[in-house]
DNA sequence: ACTACACCCTGTAGTAACTATAGGGTCAAG
DNA sequence: CTTGACCCTATAGTTACTACAGGGTGTAGT
């Protein structure tokens, strides 16, 4: 299959997938006679995979360690778990991060009460 | 005072003071006659919104926009107000996409186990 | 034969929000 | 007269793409 196929298979724009193999997460294809990217079933696994991993919040470093574990002969699961973990735990600090702006920004908003003020005390808190 | 203790004072970096000033988030301060810029307790103020607002998750260009506000003198109360009802917005959908994240990434974990298996779930999940 | 069109190619530049480095100048103390 | 702490500019690097610019390919219609 060519790219264009392989990109609405994945639901993902052919740029992103030239960007990956750029970046050498995606194995390279073989090439038509014209130049054209040949694409076989597993490139469209190991998109997938990296697209699942990315939906996950994973970084590009981290879903490169991913698939160079998915494709060792070596027990691999310990990593993996470490990964997750890991990974896990940036997410909670993530989430903590955004609800503790969450908290302060609702603070604010009620001194703002519903914008019909001259005076904003929203400005005067920033700034004081 | 100099760039050196405006950075101690508001505990931000230098680069980012010089990086704020060339993209127009910063007013130009004075400078000394060796070229070294002069700060004023304005500046200090000015930083400090700016820092502010920006660990509050608003974005360059929404502290562009806070700052004009900031420094006209119509009434600008109603336009503050819409800014963080939109950036309140904003954070609780990132919130929610972390969430998600998260209670996916724990569905994952729980066919992990412990990381002793041989053959990995995680990998398999994610390839198939 | 010509041309319109959908597809493909490479390479470069742009985005946000900084951070880091190279290669230099200034100034007071030892 | 040199060491050290500070300052300067300009450029490149980071993450994870996205958007061109400027071309080639292949097929369908006239």
């Amino acid at each position: 299959m060519r790219i264009g196929e392989l990109a609405m298979l994945c639901d993902c724009p052919i740029e992103t997938i030239r960007y990956y193999e750029k970046i050498g997460l995606l194995p390279l294809p073989d090439r038509e006679s014209n130049g054209y990217r040949h694409y076989a079933s597993k490139h469209q696994k190991w998109l997938q995979f990296i697209l699942r991993s990315r939906g996950l919040g994973f970084s590009q470093d981290e879903v490169r360690r991913l698939t160079d574990l998915a494709h060792t002969d070596e027990p691999a699961c310990h990593d993996v778990h470490e990964l997750l973990v890991t990974h896990m735990a940036d997410v909670r600090s993530r989430i903590r991060e955004l609800e503790r702006m969450q908290r302060s920004l609702l603070k604010l908003k009620t001194k703002c009460q519903d914008g019909t003020l001259n005076d904003c005390p929203v400005i005067d808190e920033l700034m004081s």
